[in-house]
DNA sequence: CTGAAAGCGCTTACAG
DNA sequence: CTGAAAGCGCTTACAG
C-alpha cells in the first residue's frame, strides 16, 4: 500500500469527535440538527464529518433508538400461487407501490415473498409489517403477534388495521356481469384456504344463485396446487356439470388453469363459456382470450397500507381511514360472446 | 392489568441467562449451537428460552457481528421507465427472483426502487447490493463505492462482478429478425443514458446497417421522459424518415410510446411497420398487437446475481461464474406481417 | 452551549 | 464445560 488508504476501518462518530476536538454528544447533536449547539460549532462538525466521509452506522442507530425505519411486506399465500411463471402478480405489484410510498416517508421495504419452508421473520429487522390476505389462523399473523410486531393486513378480517379490498363489491361486479352477459348457469371455482376473499365470493355467489334462481355449482382447489389445481378442479366441474355456461375463478393462477381446462373440454372461452377472474394482472391480460377482471386499484391500496401502518407505528392506533376507490370492472373478450 | 402480562418489555439473553442460572455466554453458545456446552445444559437453555419466548434481537446481532444478512436491489433508472402504469417490469421481476434466492440462503432483500429525489442508501442496512443496469458514472454506483459496500451489477460493464445480460445477442436477435421478417429500412430508438444495453444496440445496429447496406436511422430520447418521450422521438423519426418499415425500440416503455406514435402517423404495426422491443413484460405482451421481444431468462439472472454477490461477500472475490442461458426470441404479431 | 457516562442486546476472545 | 468482560457505534438523559 503506497497510498494513504489503510485497511479500511470504519469512520465512527468518535473519530469525528476527536478530529473536531469535541465530544460525541456534540457531534451527534450537530449532525442530527437537534439540541443546543453553537451554529459555528455545528458547521465545523459537518465539515469535519464530510471531510472524513463519516457515515453513521444504521445498525448502531437502530439498536440504540429501538426503531429500524423498515417495514416488511409478507404473504402467507403458497408460493405456487403468487410465483407463477412470470413472478408478476398481486404481491409484486403491491411490493413496488409500498416500497415507493415507504421510501418517500423515510422507510425501507423488506421483501419477504412466500418461500415454502422458509421462515423469514427471524431475519427481519422491522418496525412493522404489512400482511397480504391472511388466512384464518394465519401462521405468519400469529408469529407477528407473538413477537409483538405491529402489522396491518390487506384483504383480511375487517377492522381498523385492515385495508379493505372490498371483496364483496368485486364479487358482485364479476358475478352480475356474467349474468348480464347472458350466463344462465355460472359456476364458481375457489381456493380452499378460507381466506376472506374466497368467503366473500362464496357468499355473494350463493346469494345470487338464490335471488336469480340458478343452481349453485362450485368447486374448491388447494391454493398450493397452483395452476394445475385450477385446471383439474375446473375440468372435473365441467364434466360433472355440462350445463355450465360461465365461470368465475377469482384466483388468477386458477383462472389460467381454468382456461386450459375449458379448451381441453372442447369449449371456447368467451363463447360457450364465459370466464372472469379477479386480479387484473399479466395472467388475465395475456390469457387467450384476455379475461374480464377487476381493477383493484392496488396503487391506492399499497399507499393506504403503508400510511395506516406508519400511523399505527407512530400513534399506536389507527383512526378510521379514508375510503379507497371501489373496484371497477374491466371487460375483456372472455365475456363478450364474440 | 389483571393479567400477568406486563408493559411488554423485551426478553433479552440476560433474562434467559438469569432464569437458567447460567451466563449469557453459555446461553449464546447453546442457542447458536457453537462452543463446548454440556448437552444437558444446552437443552435446558433451549427450554428456558422457549418458555420465556426469547427472540434474539436482530439489531444487536447485526451491530455486534458486523453483518446484516441483508442485500439491497437498487436501480438508477428513472422512475418514469421502471414504474409505468402497472409497476410490473424488469425491476419487479428481478426483485421477486432475488428475494426468493436470497431468502433461501438466509438473506433478506431490501427493495429500493427508483424514487426520484430520494436517496435510500443512508437508510439501508445491508452487506451488499445488486445494481441494475448502471449508467456510465452512475451516482448510485459511486456512492456504493464511497461507502465500501460490495455490489454486483446486472447488465453493466463487463467483468466478474457483472451479470451479463448479453446485450449484443439480444440486439442481434431482434435486428436480424426484423430483416428476416422482410424489413428493408429498420430504425432504432434508444435511451440517451449511454447504458451498456443502449450502446450494444447502437453498435450492433450500425454494424448491421453497414453489412446489409441499409442507411442507419436512429433517435434518442431521455429515459426520464417515459412513454411520452418514446412517443415523441418515434413520431419525429417517422415524419423525417417515411421510408422506415421497421423499428427496434429496446426500452419497453419507449416501445409502448412508439406503438402509439406509429398508429398516430397512420401506420399499422405488424404490417407497414414492424416493431420489436427487448424486455418481454406486460407492456410487450399487452401491446396491440403484441410485440416481438426477447426472453432474458430473468429468473436465472436474478439467481446468478444473488449467488455472485453472496460469493463476493463471503470470499471477497468472484470466480468466473457459470454461463447464463442465451436470450431467446419471442415472435409476436408485431413482426408477422399479418 | 458542551461533555461524561450509561446503555441498546448481543457475540466473542479469553481466562479459568 | 462455564463465565466475566469488552465492545460493536450510536443516542440520550443528565450534569455542568
Amino acid at each position: 500500500m503506497t497510498t494513504s488508504q489503510q485497511k479500511h476501518k470504519r469512520v465512527t462518530i468518535a473519530d469525528v469527535a476527536r478530529e473536531a476536538g469535541l465530544s460525541p454528544t456534540t457531534v451527534s447533536h450537530s449532525l442530527n440538527g437537534i439540541g443546543q449547539v453553537d451554529p459555528e460549532t455545528r458547521q465545523h462538525v459537518k465539515d469535519v464529518a464530510a471531510r472524513l466521509r463519516y457515515r453513521p452506522s444504521v445498525r448502531a442507530q437502530r439498536l440504540r433508538t429501538g426503531r429500524s425505519h423498515a417495514i416488511a411486506l409478507l404473504s402467507s399465500m403458497p408460493a405456487a400461487v403468487s410465483a407463477g411463471a412470470s413472478q408478476l402478480g398481486f404481491f409484486t405489484e403491491l411490493a413496488m407501490g409500498s416500497a415507493r410510498t415507504a421510501l418517500l416517508r423515510g422507510y425501507v421495504l423488506l421483501l419477504a415473498p412466500p418461500v415454502d419452508e422458509c421462515n423469514p421473520l427471524a431475519l427481519l429487522d422491522m418496525d412493522g409489517a404489512i400482511l397480504l390476505e391472511p388466512a384464518p389462523h394465519d401462521p405468519i399473523a400469529q408469529e407477528l403477534e407473538e413477537r409483538s410486531i405491529p402489522y396491518v393486513t390487506i384483504g383480511g378480517r375487517p377492522g381498523p388495521e385492515n385495508i379493505d379490498l372490498q371483496h364483496e363489491r368485486a364479487a358482485e361486479l364479476l358475478l352480475m356481469h356474467l349474468l348480464e352477459a347472458g350466463a344462465r348457469a355460472p359456476g364458481l371455482v375457489l381456493g380452499s384456504s378460507g381466506r376472506e376473499s374466497q368467503q366473500a365470493f362464496r357468499e355473494c355467489y350463493v346469494n345470487l344463485a338464490h335471488r336469480k334462481k340458478f343452481a349453485p355449482v362450485l368447486a374448491e382447489a388447494p391454493e398450493g396446487g397452483g395452476e394445475q389445481a385450477g385446471y383439474e378442479a375446473t375440468r372435473r366441474l365441467l364434466e360433472r356439470h355440462p350445463e355450465l355456461d360461465a365461470l368465475c375463478v377469482p384466483i388468477d393462477t386458477f383462472a389460467s388453469g381454468a382456461a386450459r381446462a375449458a379448451a381441453d373440454s372442447g369449449r371456447t372461452v368467451g363463447r360457450d363459456l364465459l370466464l372472469t377472474t379477479r386480479y387484473d394482472g399479466l395472467r388475465a391480460q395475456t390469457c387467450q382470450p384476455p379475461l374480464t377482471a377487476v381493477d383493484l386499484h392496488l396503487n391506492a391500496v399499497s399507499h393506504a397500507a403503508v400510511s395506516t401502518l406508519l400511523e399505527l407505528l407512530s400513534t399506536g392506533e389507527v383512526q378510521l381511514s379514508g375510503d379507497l376507490p371501489a373496484p371497477t370492472l374491466i371487460k375483456r373478450a372472455s365475456t363478450m360472446r364474440i
